[in-house]
DNA sequence: GCGCCGA
DNA sequence: TCGGCGCAACGCTTA
DNA sequence: TAAGCG
């Protein structure tokens, strides 16, 4: 018998840890964020990744994406740094065009980041530009999704001709899983173009490569079109 | 996950 | 002391 | 024009 049947309400499992000189309280370390998979080691993971994941978290506005109760349990997004934010942690303040004012975190340290593994943050989206020039991306995405019975395989034959065609343009690109069967290919970029201009550049290489393999991608087709191609 | 608010 | 609640917002697609 | 989806 096991007998160990601790429930995850009686999970008060705390620990006070000190990173980079700040300390923090991480909570319910033993809850269960996956089927097998803890809090605890949500945290370490992100602890091992941070050289890895902090450059890219940086200098950008985030969007928490928060899992309290596991991947499988209610989700919820927070852009305004909550009342209880450590006073070490960076923000940005920004009024979006409508006038709301929003005090935005900013990932750029490990302590942030332990912190918002503790909050149950699961996932880490970036923006596409950072505050030192908001307007000017210093990414440019190609978001390519296959429609079934088109497949994973398929959106990575599409990001080599991509990939191909961006070269042969002068840009570097590089690749990224994205949700259960798509890819992310980013190209860095110096940030000196709009949103507007980038929209604009991906748009166009979608249709010429669209151009070049009509039965591959689904670029502006109608939606039952798409079956069987990918979309980028 | 956490603090707030009302019961 | 406890349970419920809020915590973002945008383009595309369809009705 | 609005509601629903991702
Ligand atoms: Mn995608």
């Amino acid at each position: 018998m096991s007998g160990c049947t601790a429930k995850q309400s009686t999970d008060t499992s705390e620990r006070w840890v000190e990173v980079e000189g700040r300390r923090l309280k991480l909570t319910r370390l033993e809850k269960q964020l996956w089927p097998g998979i803890t809090k605890a080691e949500l945290i370490k993971y992100y602890a091992e990744m941070s050289d890895f994941i902090l450059p890219y978290l940086r200098s950008r506005p985030m969007t928490l994406h928060l899992y309290p109760d596991g991947i499988e349990g209610k989700h919820f997004f927070r852009k305004e740094a909550p009342e209880f934010t450590p006073d070490w942690v960076r923000r940005f303040p920004y009024r979006a065009e409508d006038g709301k004012l929003i005090n935005y975190i900013l990932c750029g340290d490990r302590p942030t980041l332990i912190w918002l593994a503790n909050l149950a943050n699961i996932e880490f989206p970036i923006t596409l530009s950072r505050i030192e020039d908001l307007e000017h991306p210093d990414l440019v995405v190609f978001d390519l999704d296959p429609f079934q019975p088109a497949t994973f395989r398929d959106a990575c034959m599409v990001a080599l001709v991509l990939r191909d065609g961006l070269r042969q343009l002068g840009l570097q690109s590089w690749v990224k899983t994205s949700g259960a069967t798509g890819l992310h290919v980013l190209v860095p970029v110096a940030p000196k173009y709009t949103f507007q201009q980038t929209r604009e550049f991906v748009r166009r290489l979608g249709k010429m490569l669209e151009s070049l393999m009509p039965e591959v991608l689904a670029e502006f087709r109608p939606v039952e079109e798409r079956k069987g191609r990918v979309l980028i």
